[in-house]
DNA sequence: AGGCAGGTCGGTA
DNA sequence: TACCGACCTGCC
């Protein structure tokens, strides 16, 4: 079986960070669909120190090209060590946050589920996407798929996804036209990746900073929800202008918790 | 029972 | 630009 040795990674804080509802719990491990592909994942160790298992969603062996894929979605070609350093967080956010990494997730996958996901709760969100999980076969649905899906009113009634339905059948139709050309945003800045994601409606400053971040590879930007507009309220937390979104997961993370608390 | 949830929109000053 | 209420739904 296809093994990645790892350090500063931990699949349970990563599923349980709120950046990610395409992956479920099973007996095996976490079964993750990202951009149509799907894998099962397991991980023994800690998430100072650890090995990372990878197969396919039946559980036969991937191959070099699939565990190259995989890799990359989890962020295990990227320098944390260094990252974390520099970033030289309070003990405290770093050990409530240990083993998050900000995913790579595929763009069309986080915009479903940050659409879905505005003003409602982890729960709910998750209900949802589990849905259209399972009417893709495992994976989101693509723009065309989703659309039908959408426009089939006894399916699209049980998502119930109140006044975000419209939202997503916007999304849908504006990326057919995009999809799947919005893979390579090296050449095009933040600002103007953001401004592209807010003309459709129902994405505003919240969700298309969410899209940048988990699918689009801008970890500099910073989803500011309410939890995060506390942190800067009562803590004065300020961003680092390169990994200022892998900041905002650990942050994100130690807000919650102590939120459980009260 | 009612506020709140990984917000956005349209209207108002 | 900044603030406000409305909004589907269901958890806590």
């Amino acid at each position: 079986m296809a093994a990645i040795a790892t350090t500063l990674f931990s699949l349970d804080a990563i599923a349980a960070s709120g950046q990610v509802f395409t992956w479920r719990r099973t007996e095996d491990g976490w079964l993750v669909a990202s951009g149509g592909r799907r894998c099962l994942l397991s991980q023994e160790g800690d998430a100072e120190k650890g090995v990372v298992f990878v197969r396919r969603a039946d559980g036969s062996d991937v191959n070099a090209d699939e565990l190259a894929y995989w890799r990359h979605y989890l962020a295990l070609d990227v320098d944390y060590q260094k990252i974390l350093d520099e970033l030289a967080m309070p003990a405290e956010v770093m050990e409530v946050g240990a083993g998050i990494r900000v995913l790579a997730q595929d763009w069309w996958d986080t915009a479903v589920s940050f659409v879905v996901s505005q003003n409602s709760n982890i729960v709910r969100i998750q209900r949802t996407m589990d849905a259209l999980l399972d009417a893709g076969g495992g994976c989101v649905p693509g723009p065309g798929r989703l659309s039908a899906l959408l426009g089939d009113e006894a399916f699209a009634t049980g998502l119930k996804l109140g006044y975000r339905r419209p939202y997503l059948e916007a999304l849908a139709a504006r990326a057919q036209a995009w999809y799947p050309a919005r893979i390579d945003r090296r050449d095009v800045s933040l600002e103007e990746s953001m401004a592209e994601l807010e003309e459709s409606p129902g994405i505003g400053p919240k969700v298309a900073s969410c899209i940048c971040l988990f699918g689009l590879g801008y970890l500099e930007a910073v989803p500011r929800d309410t939890w995060i507009k506390r942190a800067e309220r009562e803590h004065h937390v300020t961003w680092d202008s390169r990994w200022g979104g892998i900041q905002q997961q650990f942050f994100f993370a130690w807000m919650r918790e102590k939120g459980r608390g009260k």
